[in-house]
DNA sequence: ATACGGAACTGAACCGGTTTAGTAATACCC
DNA sequence: GGGTATTACTAAACCGGTTCAGTTCCGTAT
């Protein structure tokens, strides 16, 4: 058996309570007794028990994550361990643990939150993968369980917020293309039921809208690899197909790249291509990939710490904004073609 | 506040104890009285606190995870998120949880291991990159603390292990390769600091000598894109250079087939170029990579289950070896060339 | 001198379960 | 019919902390 408050107090020559006061800080021992208190305990080595706390307090000390994505898609975003990472980075500075989910069936979301909270697993949680009205919100609520929103929800959520301006990103990739000579830009998008996906295509409606181009090309995909292909082939099926298309991430990009090479076309002399999210892969991809680099180890970082603040009292609840992604410019973009030849089947 | 015992013993007229009983299948109770308290458990909806059932058993109920990876590298490896998952489906089933750390900073892997097991955050943990020598062993042992560790340690480690006959997967490869005709057949290898590094190796080894073919083409790498690069230069520009590479992941073949097509050499014409992980970006590379597919979720999921009859006492500590990788055979392999050409610089 | 206030500390209750020791009632046995 | 098991249950201790309600003791104001 480990050593626990009563043996400290006892070698102390006090009482547990006298022990707990010293140890927390708090009023109610002199400072010659609280240094005597201490010392004995760091010669004991004693830990207070995390369980014995968390019965007494009804806190659990850690933060819960819970990421709803099919298993065999888990693998091909690099957004997640990352963000992973960020959290524990802000966690491991205050004695709080992670406790992750993964939920795989559909349904099995709710719950997962349910489980967590209710058996007193977590004492906050962090939204990922925001959805358009997202039924997570009121659920949250209803388990009366602080949260922090990666993204802000559409419907009115209570919950701070920690966003990327993702406008910028997507603006910033359209006029790179806009000032490569192109004119027709289409947009291949994440799920549109994501706030995160229809934040870039609003992004791409806005930038073409300031270029005074037409945002007519969008293809719907949902941010897989067989998406993006079929969106792809949708758009170059087109008589006036795009010369430069805008993808909401990587996978997407990559794969439709190595769809438009498989139909002979040229990138980028015949076609330029964007990604999102820069992964570690697409700069080897022939040719490098453009594409927009964000930084989810930050963004996970900030989500952990404005939970935390909450926790403890110390938040304002304000959301914040994350600096903007950057622009990679590498070789999957190019000038535009000055024909750009017939739709490809 | 939530339901607790008392306010079920109360209602079903019975003591604390006699709910408890109730509760877990204990005998005390008469088969009435077990039936009435849970029914009456069910109406109000009680939910037996875990923190509760913590402090008494001396029981987490959580199992814990490490990833001890350079954060900017940890998402480009597809296996832990699918592996991840794979744990949690075996935890879904046993009312358990993941509390996962990340150990970004040299060392403080060890701290990880250490504050989730002394802070009694866990009750048994999953060892994963298993390196040579491991110290990881030892100070589980220290700790006390049950563990499943994914691959064999080389040292004599006393818990079981879950693994996968990597050899065989090599080994495909490999003949893969000498039926297409190729006789220099090289190896990239991942940091052979781990298991699974040399364990490719010594398989890439073992099926050269057994197609009566000299291993002496290895360049050590560390599994990152950049090592994969610099070990894929080395082996170009020697003289009678290797028409075929075997890489010990996805990531490196990536590089060093991007890094092979910008020497000027065609892929698979002049190189044949073999993976590993089948990371879903590989089939959408230009050439798409050949390569080896694993299961890491089925490995997760083994490995979960592995450790949690361990706990519960049903397990018997046996080690377990999963279903080889399956070789998927793309278009960056193909017959060898009759005259492979001068070194590349 | 006496009442009052605050600091320093103790003992016990409490968090919500599990588990042990003890008790009452019934069944069994010779 | 008296002793002994067995069953069904209760009361209380226990896990290891926090916290509340007192108690002592001291300094200070009246």
């Amino acid at each position: 058996m480990a050593v626990t408050i009563s043996d400290v107090a006892q070698a102390a020559g006090v009482s547990k309570g006298a022990v707990s006061y010293a140890l927390n800080g708090q009023p109610g021992v002199s400072p010659d007794t609280r240094e005597r208190i201490l010392s004995v305990a760091k010669d004991l080595g004693w830990k207070p028990s995390l369980r014995a706390k968390g019965l007494s307090s009804a806190k659990a000390y850690a933060l819960g994550l819970v990421v709803a994505r099919d298993p065999s898609l888990l693998g091909t975003d690099p957004f997640f361990p990352a963000f992973i990472a960020g959290i524990e980075t802000a966690l491991a500075e205050h004695d709080y643990t992670l406790v992750l989910s993964v939920a795989t069936a559909p349904g099995a979301e709710e719950r997962c939150y349910r489980k967590l909270v209710e058996n007193g697993r977590v004492d906050g949680v962090i939204l990922t993968d925001v959805r358009h009205d997202d039924s997570r919100i009121p659920l949250l609520l209803e388990l009366k369980v602080p949260a922090v929103t990666v993204n802000r929800p559409d419907a009115g959520s209570p919950f701070p917020a920690v966003s990327v301006d993702e406008s910028a990103g997507i603006i910033a990739a359209v006029e790179h293309l806009v000032a490569l000579g192109h004119r027709r830009i289409a947009h291949v998008g994440g799920g549109q039921e994501y706030i995160h996906g229809r934040n870039r295509r609003e992004a791409w409606e806005k930038a073409l809208g300031a270029a005074g181009l037409p945002a007519d090309l969008f293809a719907a995909a949902d941010f897989t690899a067989a998406g993006g292909v079929a969106a792809t082939a949708g758009l170059l099926r087109q008589a006036d197909r795009p010369t430069a298309i805008v993808y909401a991430n990587d996978l997407m990009a990559t794969a439709g790249q190595s769809y438009a090479q498989s139909l002979g076309l040229s990138v980028p002399g015949d076609l330029s291509i964007t990604g999102y999210d820069n992964a570690e892969f697409t700069q080897y991809l022939n040719p490098p990939l453009t594409t927009l680099a964000t930084d989810p180890m930050l963004w996970g970082r900030v989500a952990a710490q404005v939970l935390l603040n909450q926790l403890t009292g110390a938040g304002r609840g304000e959301d914040t904004v994350l600096p903007a992604p950057r622009l990679v410019v590498r070789a999957s973009t190019g000038p535009a073609p000055t024909d750009p030849g017939p739709a490809r089947h």
